[in-house]
DNA sequence: CCTTGAACCTGCGGGC
DNA sequence: TGCCCGCAGGTTCAAG
């Protein structure tokens, strides 16, 4: 479900009301999601105060005292709200975090594709899930000329490569298209075949549409919704994800609108007339 | 190395 | 109403 927008508003979300709390109890209900949850969790965090929380990819890190992080993952359909009070667990509600002034966090995940691990907070790039990852989009590691370079020689469709993590992170499935789109570009090119100038065009586009969407929160579809239970609101502002058939913003072409094309597996929208 | 497809799960909405 | 199908913000792994 969150691609980097969400993910981000979440741990703003989290640091705005956990920096400086104390984990008092962890209860965990199944014994795991996509990999095991630590049997340790409960040992290994309670007690433990949070000195920060960030991001990297589509993963929350919260640093914990003690050199120990608590290493997050929401896959397709998790999320994680904070509460006041000391609620009854809901349906899959799989595990909770309470802190000493009586909070609780809850980890929420039907499809459970989601993961949780405990890893030493000096090693965290070490870790066999983060180590492959490359250049945060909105840094400096990600620029045009380091895209062009990645895509040289590749034959997969560009939007397939702008969700491999290991060419860039946290572009998942909505903002693949939404960028392409902002970028004029056709998601089935070859990734291989974009000139420098289209990289030097779909670079600014995704940082852009990333920006935006989390300026407005993220984009709630369905399961998504912020640290504190609000729901964010770039689904409003898709130019194309989930539009087939309409006509794009600014479009003067009058037949066919938007088109809904499958590459691997998943949904690609674009605008056949603007993208090229 | 690269690319493709299946696998992991639950829930929802649509068609019959 | 019930059943079956396709579909859903992700990632990993095996096979070719």
């Amino acid at each position: 479900m969150p691609e980097l927008p969400e993910v981000e508003t979440i741990c703003r979300g989290l640091a705005k009301a956990l920096i400086g709390k104390t984990f008092c109890r962890v209860t965990r209900r199944r014994k795991d999601l996509r990999f095991p949850i630590p049997a340790r969790l409960d040992k290994e965090v309670a007690g433990r105060t949070i000195l920060s929380i960030t991001r990297r990819a589509k993963y929350i890190m919260l640093h914990l005292e003690g050199g120990m992080t608590l290493l997050l993952h929401l896959g397709m359909s998790g999320r994680l709200v904070l509460e006041r009070g000391h609620k009854t667990p809901e349906k899959h509600d799989h595990i909770l975090f309470y802190t000493s002034c009586g909070q609780c966090l809850r980890f929420n995940d039907p499809r459970r594709f989601g993961m949780v691990d405990l890893y030493a907070t000096d090693k965290l790039e070490q870790h066999r899930l983060l180590r492959h990852l490359g250049p945060e989009p909105l840094q400096k590691g990600f620029s045009p000329r380091i895209l062009h370079s990645a895509l040289q020689g590749k034959k997969q469709a560009i939007k397939l490569a702008l969700m491999d993590q290991r060419l860039v992170v946290g572009v998942g499935n909505i903002y693949a298209s939404e960028a392409l789109f902002l970028a004029r570009i056709n998601p089935a090119r070859d990734a291989g075949s974009l000139s420098h100038a289209e990289c030097a065009r779909l670079v600014p586009a995704i940082r852009r549409v990333l920006r935006k969407a989390i300026a407005a929160g993220g984009s709630s579809l369905r399961d998504y919704v912020q640290a504190d239970g609000a729901l964010g609101h770039f689904q409003n502002s898709f130019a194309v994800y989930g539009r087939t058939g309409e006509r794009c913003r600014g479009c003067t072409c009058k037949t066919g609108g938007i088109r809904r094309i499958v590459q691997g597996g998943r949904a690609t929208f674009y605008c056949p007339h603007r993208q090229k």
